[in-house]
DNA sequence: ATGACATGTCGTACATGA
């Protein structure tokens, strides 16, 4: 099973790209985010038309997330985080598809550093990781996938120095990943491209794309249960080439049905978190 | 240090993004 995340920056404009890339992929299941888009306006029918059906949390001009399947129902079991009834960003949306449950999230930027938009970005952090403690809790089969909005270490960034002020690759930001992921999380990507320059996203000024001046903050997080079942992690690069594109490329796993690799023993860190 | 480019909006400039 294939299951991948994509930040379209505007799913009307990128309606085009978007069903090429279902077609040439063919993933399962797909974490959508930036559908800048209100409710009313997600184009269901050419989607339900390549065989997905979807849920989506729309909201006008900004955000907006969704999740795609053609793998069977889509069960909704939540959206929006839990921990604040003020925000009204369409940032969260979770549902149980196929056995796995699957929290989509579109991270705030956070930009600019300091100020309240920082502070947004690292409350939203923190409801998230309190969130994927009960996730992780309930023992079953879970994955978070979506726009982070953080490269979590030096590798993921094409020039470390630049952005060490930026509140996408700022110390609290970092931390803040490292303790979302010390739960018992796998980082997909990296954990199968270990030590790889892999991005995920390359900014649309001075021919970032060409220059592989890129980013890695599209994340497929897995739990243990999960993460024993991975067989594959990647980027699909070229879409970020194409006409008319998202600033992100798409990045999926592979799943197979059965537990492929003896689980490894927990770190005493996440023994201690899971209390 | 700046700005390059792209989105959506009751546009024709602005807010937002990363």
């Amino acid at each position: 099973m294939k299951i991948a995340t994509y930040n379209v920056n505007g799913v009307n404009g990128r309606l085009p790209v978007l069903l090429r890339w279902l077609e040439e992929s063919g993933p399962d299941i797909v974490c959508l985010q930036e559908l800048k888009a209100p409710q009313e306006k997600f184009p269901e029918k050419a989607i339900r038309d390549l065989g997905y059906e979807a849920i989506w949390h729309g909201q006008k001009s900004w955000n907006g997330v969704a999740i795609l399947s053609r793998v069977g129902e889509i069960h909704e079991t939540r959206r929006g985080l839990p921990g604040d009834p003020d925000d009204l960003h369409s940032r969260y949306i979770e549902a149980a598809v196929a056995g796995v449950l699957i929290g989509g999230l579109y991270l705030p930027n956070g930009n600019p550093k300091p100020g309240s938009k920082f502070d947004y970005k690292l409350r939203w952090f923190d409801r998230l990781i309190d969130h994927a403690a009960e996730l992780l809790g309930s023992g079953l089969p879970v994955m978070l996938a979506g726009d982070f909005n953080v490269m979590p270490t030096d590798l993921d960034v094409y020039k470390p120095e630049r952005w060490l002020d930026d509140a996408l690759f700022a110390p609290e930001a970092r931390a803040a990943y490292a303790r979302l992921l010390g739960q018992g999380w796998t980082d997909a990507l990296r954990t199968l491209h270990p030590g790889e320059k892999i991005y995920t996203f390359w900014d649309y000024f001075r021919n970032a794309y060409a220059r592989n001046a890129g980013l890695r903050i599209d994340h497929l997080l897995l739990s243990p249960v999960l993460a024993d079942r991975l067989v594959a992690a990647e980027v699909d690069r070229d879409v970020r080439g194409w006409e008319k594109t998202s600033d992100h490329a798409p990045v999926w796993v592979e799943l197979a049905d059965k537990p492929q690799r003896r689980r490894r023993p927990a770190a005493a860190s996440e023994v201690g978190a899971s209390l």
